[in-house]
Order: structure tokens, then C-alpha cells, then sequence
DNA sequence: CCATCTTTGTGCACGCGTTCACAAAGACAT
DNA sequence: ATGTCTTTGTGAACGCGTGCACAAAGATGG
């Protein structure tokens, strides 16, 4: 997973696994799909393709939300939207905060998909003073020093860091203090929260380096290591200084 | 974390765990910092806390590495960095493609951690043909027409998606017949690839409604499941129509 | 009402990942 | 050389997640 854990150990929440609460967006994604096609039932070897995943983890995933199916017909696709959304707490309004409006902030704003789940982009933060009172999907850039007010103000429990990596530690203390429990980073740190805060990361450079890992592996076994030497052709320019070549024991 | 999972079932490559793999770039860019800093050696420990994992789980991932470390020392920073760089596939140069150049991808483009571990960005490509030959992050964005033409003549191995939804499995079938063989998806769909192709996804939806199924069970237990509905007050403008009140079975 | 057929819900076994806890390795001082 | 002290590397136990396989539920048809 382009996606990141929790810093939490796992805490099973409420009986329901913490795998399953991560493919439940997914089922929701399906089903939503098939609402809009008015599809009035499904059955979890469909519902499982279209999520992509295997039709048995499926049904045990929904069995921890309750018996929401029949058997001989599969399960209500409205009905089952609804559990969904409710388990995952959609039926309420999120109020967000996106902190740092630079590339990535600004397209994160721009982003339709944000609110159409029941998270509303309540505002939109920057440090730099130059920039405040620009508009940005259709919202005014607000200065850091409202951080405070703006989050008090609209009761915002989750905060979005755009920040570059020095400033998101600092960030996400501010948040933090002023009542965000939830924190999702796209900066490329470790970020260190008290208990009772969820933070999730996405780090995209990480996904490449796991992608990297495998191609290289896939390389390798087709002409037995011999590709991965040649490939080496191409030197990048030196960032980090010449490597090693012999062990410093 | 805003991680997603291959599709491929957890192949145990070469004996390292995928586990293990998905934080090989975690201790790289704290060992990034600690070689930044002229740091010689570090304890698992002080490395651990850096990562923001557990010592025994980095002692244990490491040891699928090869036994880099010096009994009550630790490890020689330089030595381990290269080691990781050397598993990750990173001392080698890994063209990629981006293929959706809208708020997005342009912030993808733009973004320079791309660059710093031996990934670089080949082309920009997208469908618009009002687009084509527009400067993005110095780069001029190419029309799909070329897509097949550049990846070959650039020895491409990693396309990023970043196209809307419904094009993504198209440019995704595209990607993979001209020798795309990892795909980082941006676009929420599920994408189906031959055996043998790596996707990874990245899903800023699912990391928001993960936060929100543990932020609305926090609310839960602090006040006995009474916040939820209050919270419930302000009502967003009804996107799917209502939702079903009772079972329709 | 009974038989048949479809599909769910789950008991069970297995494998992966995590964590504990400690023996062994080696640095360093004397 | 010997002893002490630090820190690694890993055996073993445990818990979580996955997938198989099937009994039970219920729809459907005669
Ligand atoms: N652009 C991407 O595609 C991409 C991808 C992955 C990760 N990231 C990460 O996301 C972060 C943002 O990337 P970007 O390309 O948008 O960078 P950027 O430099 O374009 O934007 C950063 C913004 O944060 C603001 N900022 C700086 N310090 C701040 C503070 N203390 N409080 C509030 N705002 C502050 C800056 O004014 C700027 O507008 C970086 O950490 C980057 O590593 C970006
Ligand atoms: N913007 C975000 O923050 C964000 C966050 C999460 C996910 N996403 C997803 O990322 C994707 C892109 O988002 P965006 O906001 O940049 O959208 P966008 O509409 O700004 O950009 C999409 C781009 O893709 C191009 N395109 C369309 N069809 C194409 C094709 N067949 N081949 C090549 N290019 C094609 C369009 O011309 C456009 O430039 C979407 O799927 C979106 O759901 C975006």
C-alpha cells in the first residue's frame, strides 16, 4: 500500500479487523458503481471482481458488519451502501484542513473526489504571507497564524500536511494542540503524535522504490543478474557522493 | 498510510518479506539524514526511533539483508545505505513515464524527490492535444499518439497513472503492451495487468475515509455514542439520493 | 409441500509478520 | 589476556489475516 500504516500497534477496533476497514472503501467504491447502474442486487463472487479481491475474504469482511446478505441472491447494493457508509462514518459531514498550498496542496484542493464522500475542504492554510487571500478551488488562502481559529472554528478533526518534510512536524504539533486527531501526511517524515491521534502517510516515493525492488528482481531472474549490470549504463549524477565499494569492517 | 498492496500474492521475493521490503525505504531516507549529518554508526535502537518502527523488527529486517552490523557498535551508516540502495534496485537508473497531466500529474512533474533516488521523470504524456508541447517542470507534455514510441525508445519499466477514473484502465492496457511492467496508479479504479506486471495504487479517498471510521469511533467512546448524531448536523447536499432507513429484506 | 439449486456465513488450518528474550559476538579498558 | 559492557542476530511463541471447503439458509419451480 500506496498506502501507509498507522502508528498505532493495530488496535482492533470494535471487532472489525483493521485489514477489513482498509477494503471497505473499495467495496463502497464498487458498490456505487453499480448503484448508479441501478443494479438492485449483487453477489460477492461480482462484488469481489469488481473490487478486486478474492470472493471469500469478501463475505468474511462483511460478515464482521452483520448478515446483510441472503443466500441464493447475493447482497442489496443500496442497502449495502448505506452499512458501508455508515460503518466508515460518511453519513457525517468532515470538515478538512489542507496545510501548505504549494504543488501537491494546491491540486489536493482542486481534487473533486475529496468531496463527494462527506469531507469538505473547510480551508485551505500557507505560510507564506504572499500568498494568503489568493483563491485556490475556489477558497481564499488562509495565513498559518488563523491555524488555531480555523480549526476551532469549524470543528475540524482532520488535518491534511502539504507541507515540505522540515515543516511538518511543527505543523502537525500545531494541529495537534488545536484538536485534530486525525492526520493524513504527504510529507516525507516520520511524524510523531500522542496516543488517541491517527496519522497516515503517502508517500509516493516510497511506492516507487517498492516497484523499483520488484523490477529489478524481475530483471534479474530473466537473464540470471546479468540485465541488472548492464542497466547500470546510465549513471545518475552523484547525489549522495560515491558509494562504498568494500566493507568498512 | 496511505499504502496500497500489489495485486500479486505476496511472492516472497528472493527470501526478503514483503513486509520487510515496503520499509526498506523508510530506514534508507533516516539513514539519508543520519549520512546528511556526517553520522558514522547507528544503534538499531536510535535508527528504529528514527524510521518509526520497533528495534527488533529492523534487526530482523536487516538480517534478510545479510549481517551488516558490529556487535556493540551498530551499524556503519555509508555501508547500510548503500547495501539498501544496492536490494532496493536504486544504484541503477529507472526511467518513468507520467501519463495525465492535470493538477496532479503537473504537481507529480514538478515534484523533486522524484529525481533524488535514481528515478527520472522520461515524458510527460497526456491525451489533450491542446496540451501537447506545453512546458511542465521543463519538460515539453508529449501527446498519447507517442506513447508507445517513448516508452520504447527510453527502455520505460514504471508508468504512473494519473488520469481520470475512466481512462485509467485504457492508458493502463496501453502502458503494459508497449513494456510497462509497474504501474503506480493514481486513478481510483481497480486495474486489471497480466502476470508479471506490479501495481501499486495510491488512494487519497481510502487513507480519508480510513481516518474517518477511527475518528468517528473515538467520538463514540468519549461520549457513549451520543456525539455521532449530533455531529450528524450539518447534512451535505444529497449526492446519492437518501439512503435506505430500513432493511429491505 | 417438497426438491433442487444458488449463494451466504463461518469453522478450520495454514502461513506470514511481529515481538520477546537471550545467547553470542565483538569492542574496549585494564 | 581477561573481564565487562554493549548491541546484534535469531529461535521461538503468538496473533492476525487469508483462503478452503462446506453446512445451512433461502429462493425458485413444479
Ligand atoms: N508534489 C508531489 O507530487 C509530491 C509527491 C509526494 C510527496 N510530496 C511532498 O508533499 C509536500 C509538498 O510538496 P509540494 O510539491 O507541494 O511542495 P511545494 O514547495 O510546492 O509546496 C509547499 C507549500 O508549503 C508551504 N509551507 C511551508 N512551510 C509551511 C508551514 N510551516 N506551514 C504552512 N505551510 C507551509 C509553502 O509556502 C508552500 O506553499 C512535500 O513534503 C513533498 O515532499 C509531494
Ligand atoms: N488531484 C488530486 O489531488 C487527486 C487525489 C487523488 C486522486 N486523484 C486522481 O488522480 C487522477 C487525476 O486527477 P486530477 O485532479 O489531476 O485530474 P485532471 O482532470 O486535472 O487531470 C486529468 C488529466 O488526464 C488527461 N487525460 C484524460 N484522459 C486521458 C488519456 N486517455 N490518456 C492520457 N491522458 C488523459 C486529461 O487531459 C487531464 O489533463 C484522477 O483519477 C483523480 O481521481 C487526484
Amino acid at each position: 500500500m500506496a498506502t501507509g500504516r498507522t502508528h498505532r500497534p493495530a488496535t482492533r477496533s470494535r471487532g472489525i479487523p483493521e485489514a477489513t476497514v482498509a477494503r471497505l472503501p473499495l467495496y463502497l467504491r464498487a458498490l456505487t458503481a453499480l448503484s448508479e447502474r441501478s443494479v438492485p442486487t449483487v453477489s460477492s463472487e461480482e462484488l469481489a471482481t469488481a473490487a478486486g479481491v478474492n470472493s471469500a475474504k469478501l463475505r468474511k469482511d462483511f460478515s464482521y458488519l452483520g448478515s446483510y446478505g441472503t443466500r441464493g441472491v447475493g447482497y442489496d447494493v443500496e442497502y449495502l451502501v448505506y452499512q458501508i457508509s455508515r460503518e466508515l462514518g460518511l453519513t457525517q459531514d468532515w470538515p478538512v484542513v489542507i496545510v501548505g498550498i504549494g504543488n501537491l496542496g494546491a491540486a489536493l484542493a482542486n481534487y473533486g473526489g475529496f468531496a463527494s464522500r462527506g469531507f469538505r475542504v473547510a480551508a485551505l492554510i500557507d505560510a507564506d504571507a504572499a500568498q494568503a487571500g489568493k483563491m485556490v478551488a475556489g477558497l481564499p488562502i488562509r495565513h498559518t497564524d488563523e491555524l488555531e481559529s480555523i480549526i476551532a472554528d469549524n470543528l475540524v478533526s482532520i488535518g491534511v500536511i502539504a507541507t515540505p518534510a522540515g515543516a511538518a512536524q511543527e505543523v502537525c504539533d500545531r494541529l495537534v494542540a488545536a484538536g485534530v486527531t486525525s492526520i493524513l501526511n504527504f510529507a516525507p517524515t516520520v511524524l510523531s503524535v500522542p496516543d488517541g491521534v491517527d496519522v497516515r502517510k503517502v508517500d509516493l516515493s516510497i511506492e516507487l522504490q517498492i516497484l523499483a525492488f520488484h523490477e529489478q528482481r524481475k530483471a534479474g531472474e530473466e537473464l540470471g543478474e546479468a540485465v541488472a549490470t548492464a542497466r547500470k549504463a546510465v549513471k545518475r549524477p552523484g547525489s549522495d557522493g560515491d558509494v562504498p565499494a568494500v566493507m568498512p569492517v
